[in-house]
RNA sequence: GGCUCGUUGGUCAAGGGGUCAAGACGCCGCCCUCUCACGGCGGAAACACGGGUUCGAUUCCCGUACGAGCUGCCA
């Protein structure tokens, strides 16, 4: 049995978007699995819509990731060039498809755009009140495909633009096998006689990619489901050329909550938005992952290792997935739970210094809101009580469960006040031990005296970690001084 | 419009002729607890519809509905 050759083909024309990290993900996983080889090729073939730096991006996610190639533009293996427009320019494209020409499988074509537009003809246009939905032929008429050698010759020699293209069968069916779909038999008078060759001399990616899959002896073609339906005019190609089709995996659509395509805006567009909004890369692949697939013993956390191994491509789904922020932010919080301690910190730190410029212990804020949030954003808000008091109420300290009011909260505050203004140890240890104490000689239950605590040196209603915590990372001083405003302000 | 694909709880998702139809996220409740989280326990919540085939269909077949994708000298 060969090894496992597949391809992971971006064009670089933006960020990564989530749908094409998931086939990348998956071309990895199922070359790893069979300790086969990964590859990278870009897609340039559209001059028009390049993006300068885009390059970049996908470098830097594929290492991000640790989706690592084994051989691409920057890591020969034998296959090269790795980039299309460098492969254009070995005239390989051309070659090939004059291969069809002379075949009768191809065809020149000089329409002019005009022609082409002119084609498009809408039919029953008054009766489709259904908004703008029009009938709209798109098939080229093969208008050109009935030139004779000598006409195109001359129109060759000429100079007129031209374009190469497929020439399909009008009768009979076409018919390819999908590992995830199954068998897809396709009517051959519905395809379209598509372009192979661009006016710029360019391959249109249709054509590229069969070109270049059959040169790099790929295996298995992993790509999103919008290309079920290109695909029957690249078994014809494959037929025609007498070329071995791949194993094809078409991957169920990610859409939006609306069940619609992801598009730029919606936020989880790209994988560098979601590093933007604070998911960390290992818990993005671990859920993209799991779009469209699961294990077969359910695990759900795994590592790009446990994926390697469990990875099954015939597990794939059919169905479309929605693409879950929410369990996403689920998931990432496991991530950031399980880190190591030190890696959280050198992570979030970025983040705390954002909203606390006073001298206070980073790492053990760190400590303390590791296991409450779910992406780093989240961090802001709550922890921002540390560099500034906040304007509170006093129906604050009134709190039911924990038995409190503010006559109670004020005597608490008050009779502690000396204790902690006498306090040696001002650690955390210390304090618990001046509080508790108390607590037993007054015989209250501990959230009588630790919530008005609490409730004043932060002035919210929810904080990472308790009274003692928060006490000595804000330090005596500050400590005391808010303590001395609640007391001020519930005897106002 | 045509072609293609899809449809298990709100979402992800197992299962595929006989199951009390897994699990996860979210939601709700309880426990733990100085708050919020964490952790633990429990709960509500699904086979789109109609016909077949069959002793028996969520599972197979056919329709219908709904959704999506494609219909570019984009990929």
């Amino acid at each position: 049995m060969s090894k496992i050759r597949t391809r992971y083909a971006p064009s670089p024309t933006g960020k990564m978007h989530v749908g094409n990290l998931r086939t990348a993900l998956y071309e990895y996983l199922i070359a790893k699995h069979e300790d086969g080889t990964f590859i990278l090729r870009i897609e340039d073939t559209d001059q028009e819509r390049y993006v300068e730096g885009a390059l970049d991006i996908i470098y830097r996610t594929m290492k991000g990731t640790g989706l690592i190639h084994d051989e691409g533009p920057d890591k020969d293996g034998g296959y090269g060039p790795y980039v299309q427009s460098e492969r254009q320019a070995t005239g390989v494209y051309l070659e090939y498809a004059k291969q069809l020409v002379d075949k009768g499988s191809a065809y020149y074509c000089f329409c002019s755009k005009e022609r082409l537009a002119s084609l498009k003809s809408t039919v029953g246009n008054s009766v489709s009140e259904d908004e703008d939905e029009a009938k709209v032929i798109t098939k080229y008429d093969k208008h050109c495909l009935h030139l004779s050698k000598e006409e195109v010759a001359k129109k060759l020699a000429s100079g007129i633009p031209y374009v190469i293209r497929q020439n399909n069968p009008t009768t009979g069916t076409t018919t390819f096998h999908d590992v995830v779909y199954g068998d897809i038999t396709v009517e051959n008078e519905e395809l379209d006689d598509m372009i192979l060759i661009k006016s710029d001399g360019y391959p249109t990616y249709n054509f590229a990619n069969v070109v270049d899959d059959h040169l790099m002896k790929i295996t298995h073609v992993v790509r999103g489901n919008e290309y079920l339906s290109s695909t029957p005019k690249y078994t014809r190609l494959y037929q025609d050329f007498g070329w071995e089709e791949p194993a094809y995996i078409h991957c169920p659509l990610i859409t939006n909550e609306e069940h619609k395509k992801l598009s730029k805006r919606s936020g989880h567009s790209s994988y560098e938005d979601l590093l933007e909004q604070g998911f960390i890369s290992e818990a993005i692949i671990n859920f993209v992952a799991l779009l469209g697939w699961s294990s077969t013993d359910n695990k759900e956390i795994m590592s790009l290792e446990e994926l390697i191994k469990e990875f099954d491509y015939k597990h794939i789904n059919k169905a479309p997935a929605v693409f879950d922020m929410v369990k996403l932010r689920w998931m990432n919080g496991e991530y950031l739970k399980n880190m190591e301690q030190d890696r959280f910190y050198q992570m979030a730190l970025p983040y705390i210094k954002e909203v606390i410029t006073k001298d206070l212990p980073y790492e053990r804020i760190a400590a303390l809101i590791k296991t409450r949030i779910e992406t780093f954003l989240d961090i802001k808000d709550m922890i921002d009580f540390f560099e500034a008091l906040p304007d509170y109420d006093i129906q604050m300290f009134t709190h039911k469960k924990m038995k409190t009011d503010s006559e109670s909260s004020l005597a608490v505050l008050e009779e502690l006040l000396p204790r902690f203004e006498a306090l040696e140890d001002y650690s955390e240890a210390g304090i618990e031990a001046a509080i508790m104490s108390y607590i037993a000689e007054k015989g209250i239950k501990n959230g009588q005296g630790l919530w008005p605590v609490r409730t004043a040196v932060s002035g919210k209603q929810s904080t990472p970690g308790g009274a003692y915590e928060i006490m000595s990372i804000l330090g005596k001083e500050e400590s005391l001084r808010r303590i001395k405003i609640a007391i001020d302000k519930l005897k106002a």
